[in-house]
Parts: structure tokens; sequence; C-alpha cells
DNA sequence: GTTATGACACCAC
DNA sequence: AGTGGTGCCATAA
């Protein structure tokens, strides 16, 4: 839609369907692994295309801050998952879904 | 074509 | 460590 790169944008979607529940992952992650530079485009494809069944709660910024305007909804969903804040910020360190990576 | 804005990131203070 | 400036890709006016 609105002439984005549909495939890129589909990828970006497919790589946030990938985070498991009780695990994170930044924008930047999911701009990477879909073959994009830009953690901006990853984050406008949420705002556009996100429904129901994404896990957009799941995506916070690369310094584990959630998401500005929906911190609130965004640590709540993560806390019910298993990932708690600490003063609204995630630990990345123990959060972080890195594909091929075990888990601890 | 230029400017402003945004679910971001990085570097400098 | 918190704040601010700049870069980034894409859209809107």
């Amino acid at each position: 839609m609105r002439g984005m790169d549909m495939e890129l944008a589909y990828r970006m979607l497919d790589q946030v369907a990938a985070v498991p529940a009780g695990q994170v992952a930044t924008y930047g992650d999911i701009a990477a692994r879909a073959g994009s530079p830009s953690p901006r485009l990853a984050g406008r494809v949420l705002s556009e295309l996100s429904d129901e069944t994404t896990p957009w709660h799941r995506i916070v910024r690369a310094d584990g801050t959630p998401t500005a305007h929906l911190r609130d909804e965004q640590l709540a969903r993560l806390r019910s998952e298993g990932v708690l804040a600490n003063n609204g910020r995630v630990d990345l360190r123990r959060y972080r879904y890195q594909p091929g990576r075990a888990e601890r």
C-alpha cells in the first residue's frame, strides 16, 4: 500500500511474528533481518500494517525502552508474557531474541 | 522540488 | 545517565 515495498513490509512482519512470547527484538533487529537498513521503516510498517495477530509489543527501541506513546500498554502486555521492565526499560541482555542463539 | 514529521539509532556533550 | 543534534528511509503537504 501507499506504494511502499510490500515484500519488504511482509518480511518485516514475518520477523516480528518470529519473536517468541517472553522475548523482545529491537526495530533495528527487525529491519536488518528483513534486509532493510532503516529501523524507522520497521516502525512505520508496524504502525500501518499491524493487526491483532501481530505481536507488535515485542518490538522495543535499541536501548530497551518501549515505544513512547504506547509504553503503558506495551509494558503491560510484555509483563503478562513474563518480560519484566526495570523503571520502564526492558533488559535486552536478558530478553532480546536472537535467532540461532541458545536460550539461557 | 523542498520541508516537515515519524512505533528509530548513534554520537557528542 | 539524560538531553539534544544528525542521519536514516518513506510519506505527506
